[in-house]
DNA sequence: TATAGAAGTCAACATTCATTGACTTTTTGG
DNA sequence: CCAAAAAGTCAATGAATGTTGACTTCTATA
């Protein structure tokens, strides 16, 4: 019907952007409105308001289907595309909105849920193995952890490194979560 | 002088405790206030704004001396203040803190830069050899990602565990972390 | 006890925020 | 061409924020 779907995808981008940079709270609507060229009433008029607006722009953030496919493995998944500077910087968006927001009062349990049915429960069932959620636990942490470390905290000695270095870190990390079995023998002493 | 140093410790507790779990930005003074059962106006006359409390907290926030000494092994340190529930549910807290504020647009810079200074570049120099600077990177990125997917994500596979098989996960990719050793050769294959 | 200064209280301020309703413009359909 | 619906605009509202200044109460000292 409408033409207003022009609207609705400014509106989205521009959500997206803000609420990946900024975080939901730190967020206003009229920033919003005023990057996509767009009136503030709409934002309410077309998703209800800020709430619907954030859960428009999280149905898109989590879409990482070949990270699940049974074709491949997840660690080569990975490191490709943290390898690859160009994705590379799109994912570790996705990272630090998750980190941002995973502990919002308003939007916090809403990304945590999203989070796990769209990504980490797939991811589950692909490693698979046993203790795959000790182990995927711990694949997900690395990979939260470094993200953070690189972009966020830009420590040299991750964020100021050539490219296939960064990518030999996480391997290595990656690699030694997904090797990790905690059997009773206790393998490796502690 | 005066008796106001109870006031400043009430706000002081208040605020550490309001500014660790919900962030800079999503924390009010009036909160703050009732908390600590004290007047608002007093954090702008004791401290001089919202910024000023915020930084009065953040200096008790990198408190952890032993992680330096030259006399213990940080792995051990580390290692025996995630095992204890007690000393680890403060320390992920810390974490938790340095997590949502490191990207607040009003307050990361302050955070990133006291973090380093108080602890990472000490840290670096205490664990030495070479690549020290990767190493303390990944050795960052592995308690950031842990704590994260334990105490915020609260993925199953390290949240829902024995403290004794948290403690064995954390050695595990804490050991990874600081065995990392980027030669030419390529020693593990991929 | 009287008094100066600290400590604490209260109300108001200017801003910003999300949201709403009435209004105007544009596009569509007969 | 014209009515009806969609799309967009504008102003206002109520709530919440940090901050400020005037006021009152307490406390220590002379």
């Amino acid at each position: 019907m409408g033409n207003s779907d022009i609207t609705r995808a400014k509106l989205i981008a521009a959500a997206t952007q803000a609420f990946w940079e900024q975080g939901y709270s730190n967020t206003s609507l009229r920033r919003i409105a005023q990057v996509a060229s767009v009136d503030v009433a709409l934002i309410s008029r077309y998703f209800g308001g800020k709430l619907g607006l954030f859960k428009a722009t999280l149905t898109t953030a989590f879409d990482w289907p070949e990270l699940i496919s049974p074709d491949k493995d997840p660690v080569e998944v990975v490191i490709e595309k943290y390898a690859n500077p160009e994705s590379d910087a799109h994912q570790t968006s996705v990272i630090r909105m998750i980190v941002m927001n995973a502990n919002d009062p308003q939007v916090g349990e809403l990304v945590r849920q999203t989070l796990r049915h769209t990504v980490l429960d797939p991811l589950e069932a692909r490693i698979g193995g046993p203790q795959a959620s000790n182990r995927l636990a711990m694949f997900v942490a690395v990979l939260l952890g470094a993200s953070m470390v690189r972009q966020s905290l830009q420590l040299p000695g991750m964020a100021a490194v050539e490219p296939d270095v960064y990518a030999r870190q996480l391997r290595h990390l990656v690699e030694a979560a997904l090797h990790f079995d905690e059997g009773p023998g206790g393998r490796e002493q502690g």
